[in-house]
DNA sequence: ACATACCTGACTAAAATGGTCAAGTTTAGA
DNA sequence: TCTAAACTTGACCATTTTAGTCAGGTATGT
């Protein structure tokens, strides 16, 4: 069970983000130096938060990206969902009857999985931008 | 981020040896029926569990195996490490001073993932086995 | 015009996953 | 003693996912 690279990068980039869009648009390329990412895949993941709202666009020279909210209003699932990094511990579909193994009913760790769907998640609802930016400076090491 | 099934097929082969061990020991081809899941497979998982001393196993016609230990000081934490279904949130070492971009620091968010670390692996401490049984008569759906 | 920066989609190498397959060894019971 | 049930070990493999790269665009400030 791991956090995949392009949750985490997502995250990186938009503190960067919060830290330095407050007078100009950030270019990516300047994400890209700073964070260490692949300025191609960090496009991949503009795109991706862009069509979820979180950022807004400038084209051309001087263009680059903008938080479209406040960091205290960008919560951490906004941002993992926007990127398809989405919590999955239950193997079937939720909505129907079936069970993960085919049959009538829901296996026998069902409703564990579920449970820490929501434990997870409700770690993601309380967590936004801001407290990162905040964590950050207080910590050094 | 999700489960893989790994782990959610050792604690299901795990809730199914526990309510049949009682009497003679449980076989894999028993499980593998009851709970469809691939007889090879289910070899390679409990291979694991046997080195990590959750469950024994008795060789010969009538063998199969059962727990080593009574549900309730079987937790979750301890099957899913067995199985290598590790909980991985930071890209970095911990204990490197280093960060996961090869940095002197370690990046912005690494507080944010290790404290999710947590979060989940008290969740998975705080559950066993017996919890599971419990749950499983309770709920019909 | 032209450099900068966003935008789009196709492509791919490497790793992880979810198994299968083959060839044993051990032991209970007929 | 013979045999079948059941554990044991290790190699192998197809598919999927991941983590990018690459090659082309398009928009716009100067
Ligand atoms: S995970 Fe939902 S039925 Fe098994
Ligand atoms: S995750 Fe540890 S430094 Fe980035």
């Amino acid at each position: 069970m791991k956090l995949t690279s392009k949750g985490r990068y997502a995250v990186m980039a938009l503190v960067d983000l919060a830290r330095f869009d407050t007078i100009n648009p950030v270019s990516l390329r300047d994400i890209s130096l700073r964070q260490g990412i692949s300025l191609d895949y960090l496009e991949q993941i503009f795109s991706k938060l862009k069509k979820n709202q979180i950022v807004k666009s400038t084209r051309g020279t001087q263009g680059g990206y903008i938080l479209s909210k406040k960091p205290i209003e960008i919560k951490l699932s906004n941002i993992l969902n926007a990127v398809d990094e989405k919590v999955k511990t239950v193997q079937c579909k939720k909505e129907s009857k079936k069970g993960c193994n085919g049959k009538a009913t829901k296996c026998v760790t069902h409703n564990l999985w579920d449970e820490l769907e929501t434990h997870i998640n409700t770690f993601f609802d309380k967590k936004s931008l801001q407290d990162l930016l905040k964590n950050n400076s207080e910590r050094v090491n």
